[in-house]
DNA sequence: GGATTTTTTGGCAGCGCTACCAATTTGCTG
DNA sequence: CAGCAAATTGGTAGCGCTGCCAAAAAATCC
């Protein structure tokens, strides 16, 4: 079926087909400038009779500016990025703009190399995670003068725009608010923090915080792979075997979290009166469980509208804060 | 900062600094055709002093055959979306080629939209979810001349390729599974089985064979909104408040399942001896429940990887069976 | 060394569309 | 009905690159 055909109608030949001018048809198509009511349906019908559909790529290079939007994105298995894509499509869609996306498994020179195959298609903005890229990376979207957009974090400078919330701040609320509840023997466990910065500057901030209440980190089990519910549970499971006496664990993801609550339920670790367990993300999930997982919740969908929305509007170069929210959960 | 200045570096310009012909750029750039080393390096100076970035717009047009694939996806909430967008983007970064995406929410009138927007950019291959377009879809789809890849599904008439399984098989062997056990009582919590057909044909499917095995269904509960562990939760919850006795549950997926699971912990249902639970995905997550979920391994990455290749390759229509795995776990 | 063959190279016509400008038609005013 | 403004319309030059072809340079052969 499918081979080769490709039998592409353009433009020029619905404006044969309409007998009218090919300037004309492509401002009855873009419904942009003027032409009559009567021309207007012409044009319509040969469209229709002959099934043309547009070429944005020609549309693209003869106009100024893409509709295009590039994600840089680290991973699609955190949800994180998920979430953010589709905050983010929904605006783009309804503005006719197209995403465009690739992923760089946390590796900032994969990063260097996909960001520049983006901006080979002049994307109106790139948007990226956070603000830790290489100097080519940085070089490159200065540069290019598309929009760039650094998503998910604030503690930072941003190039152009930035939209997200300071992840030391959630590290710094999430060891308050242990310290307050009395906890005193406190351990981490978390995923890859190389590669994870925005993990990483929680984890700073946290431990930090912890010291300044004079409660410095016990222990802490940092497992090579990404964020799962399965290391999450092999993560308590040897941070409990090596260290003993811990009342509280803060996680560096709900999942990570959720698989230590799996542990406790499995080796009948009482939560939180032997054990609390204390999250990052706020997933739907955790307001499921038996206990309610204790977390913070982050704006990831917003995070991707916003983001979306500032670069439809071609707003000028900002930082947006959109916070968190601490839950308290029953969990610690 | 980044404003307007949008300086773009042209192919011509880097031809002039490097004191050669513009075809003789392309080629070196592209590596393709042939030219001599001491051109090459004359041309890669030139291109790294002046920070030249190819525009593939431009290229597209001018050459034929795209290197963008398309995808029209149902949802991003679902993570078996973002499961085969990851398998294929791999596969399609490595080949250089660029995937574009855009989300359905499940509404076959927005996937017709959608799917004319994406081919206004001439991909060189369009994903979709399953079989179920409408003709509109159909008739552009075939018009254009493009691949079209329909996925996660196997029980229909492919337009090109498919890649997937059967959910039929999925529902029936589940349904089987369970009338091996010995589970007489059985319900069923799901999710909008109209807007996810591949769910729908799981479902019925489960249905047919229990009646086959002379014990039809129970009872059924099934929530308006997306597959969510809260709505597993919540429709465990109602139907066992409708229906006593039930024996068995099956989920329309794992992060139901899941959402059961947690309903049976807290109320103190013992699992599977009072309830069985069976799910449908094969999530980590089930793997590190204190009880394995009994559940359907799909093959989500990989049907994003094979998808991938078989565009890049231009293999011939088919459609290939990539199976699931049955998972016994502990729930059932 | 001259004749061929092979490798490199540059020129230029589009790809399908939009932006700009000028030409034409229509609508109104007095 | 002339006279002018406003609304429509068509022509055409690119947008930046690739593909084709022919020219030029280098390598090989007798």
């Amino acid at each position: 079926m499918e081979f080769k055909p490709q039998v592409t109608v353009t433009l020029a030949e619905v404006a044969e087909a309409a007998g009218v001018g090919e300037s004309t048809v492509s401002r009855v198509l873009r419904n942009h400038g003027s032409f009559s009511g009567k021309t207007r349906e012409r044009v319509m019908a040969a469209v229709e009779r002959l099934g043309y559909v547009p070429n944005r790529i020609a549309g693209t290079l003869a106009s100024t500016g893409s509709r295009l939007v590039a994600f840089v994105i680290p991973s699609l298995s955190n949800i994180v990025f998920p979430d953010v894509l589709r905050g983010a499509s929904a605006v783009l869609e309804e503005n006719r703009y197209q995403a465009v996306f690739s992923v760089t498994d946390y590796d900032p020179g994969k990063e260097e190399a996909l960001a520049a195959a983006m901006l080979a298609w002049r994307p109106a903005a790139v948007m990226l995670a956070g603000y830790e890229h290489t100097d080519g990376t940085v070089k490159m979207l200065r540069a290019s003068g598309c929009r760039v957009v650094e998503l998910l974090d604030l503690d930072g400078d941003a190039l152009d725009i930035a939209v997200g919330f300071s992840n030391r701040a959630a590290g710094r609320e999430s060891a308050g608010f242990l310290l307050k509840r009395g906890y005193r023997r406190i351990g981490y466990v978390g995923h890859d923090l190389n590669r994870d910065t925005r993990a990483g500057k929680r984890f700073s901030s946290f431990c930090e915080t912890l010291e300044a209440g004079g409660v410095p980190l016990v222990a802490r089990e940092i497992l090579a792979g990404a964020s799962s519910v399965e290391n999450g549970r092999l993560g308590l499971e040897r941070l409990l075997a090596r260290t003993r006496d811990l009342d509280a664990v803060y996680f560096s993801n709900d999942d990570m979290a959720l698989g230590g609550y799996f542990h406790c339920l499995a080796e009948g670790i009482a939560i939180p009166s032997k054990l609390a367990i204390f999250g990052y993300n706020g997933l739907d999930i955790g307001r499921a469980m038996p206990q309610p997982l204790s977390t913070i919740r982050t704006p990831r969908v917003s995070t991707g509208q916003i983001a979306a929305q500032l670069v439809v509007a071609n707003a000028p170069p900002q930082a947006v804060d959109l916070g968190f929210e601490l839950i308290e959960g029953a969990t610690a």
